[in-house]
DNA sequence: CATCACATGTAAAAGGTTACATGATTCT
DNA sequence: AGAATCATGTAACCTTTTACATGTGATG
């Protein structure tokens, strides 16, 4: 239940509304937490009732506006310190691969290739943002910095790893070692 | 729903039951695409209504014996080179890093330094586990131990990235670059 | 005869996606 | 006046997790 978690940590760095906070959700924290609207607003309500956060002012347009409670911020910590990251083991891609002997070995050789290509251009499209982004010394700078090398060095892996990957099966059932 | 081409896969490459491919699910697919028991016996009896499986022989125990109809590889061989992979955006880890600023230096520090302890012994269990496979020309050999590098590769680059993130923290915020 | 491994199933709850639905305010 | 943006909410459906539930066959 980590949305529930990244609203109160976003909640904590200052109050906004659902609206407010979609916008984060749609832009820092797409590549590391996404969620949608409609999501967004239900856990926003849940929230309120389990009294983590609260309605501090209301706007025009039905806007409300919240902030996190002490209770809200207890429960944050706890998360931070206490609880296991979830790891998540499932990868679509991957499964792809130990399953890519049912195909010719050229759909195969194109399979692999695409996802260089697909992680050239996503590390070329991080390292625009990490240029695009004034980093000052403001805490959500620093550690958003390191998220964002996180993605850097995980899509340099992926297109090595693919490249390597390609090569292999050029090099067809005859040799072994990497 | 790649469940349902995970299983479609495994029969692909020969007929079995559920609890046959629920040992695949704990054993060789443990770290792609994990499966729950009750999760598998439900697809299985949904793949075998959609036609795209259906049961060979049964055995003693109640044992049903599934095999790949015609139907059920065309839908794989589409799923295998017309379907874009999903892409997991989720990161509960990268999630606590982008919020790390809400505790102690000290507590960030441990939580990376955590982080890099937990790759490195992710990246020596499979170095382990790579070592105790006989690799062989097989397909699912070739293309299994492909898998297995990207797991490689992406446990050394966590451990890199958290031990180059502890140091950054050290620094305080006193420094740039990396 | 007891235990372990084999073997399958159902139900409830939680979390996420997509689509539907509505309305107010601001800008041009 | 019309369009874009702001702003929130609901409903149906799907996938996954956890727990419950049951029974057979082989081995010591």
């Amino acid at each position: 239940m980590s949305l529930r978690h990244a609203l109160l940590g976003l909640l904590a760095h200052g109050s906004a509304s659902g609206y407010d906070l979609l916008g984060t959700f749609q832009g820092s924290l797409a590549n590391v937490w996404p969620a949608t609207q409609s999501q967004l607003y239900g856990e926003l309500n849940r929230l309120a009732d389990a009294g983590l956060i609260s309605v501090v002012a209301e706007g025009p347009r039905g806007r409300k506006e919240y902030a996190i409670t002490d209770t809200g911020r207890a429960e944050l910590q706890r998360w931070l310190t206490e609880e296991e990251p979830e790891r998540n083991r499932r990868n679509d891609m991957l499964l792809r691969v130990f399953l890519l002997d049912l195909v010719e070995p050229a759909q195969a050789r194109a399979f692999l290739d695409r996802e260089a290509a697909l992680a050239a251009e996503r590390h070329e499209s991080l390292r625009k943002l990490d240029e695009s982004i004034e980093w000052d010394d403001s805490p959500l700078s620093r550690y958003g910095r390191l998220t964002l090398e996180w993605g850097l060095r995980a899509t340099a892996m992926h297109r090595e790893w693919a490249e390597w990957a390609a090569a292999r099966i050029d090099a067809g059932g005859r040799r072994r070692g990497g």
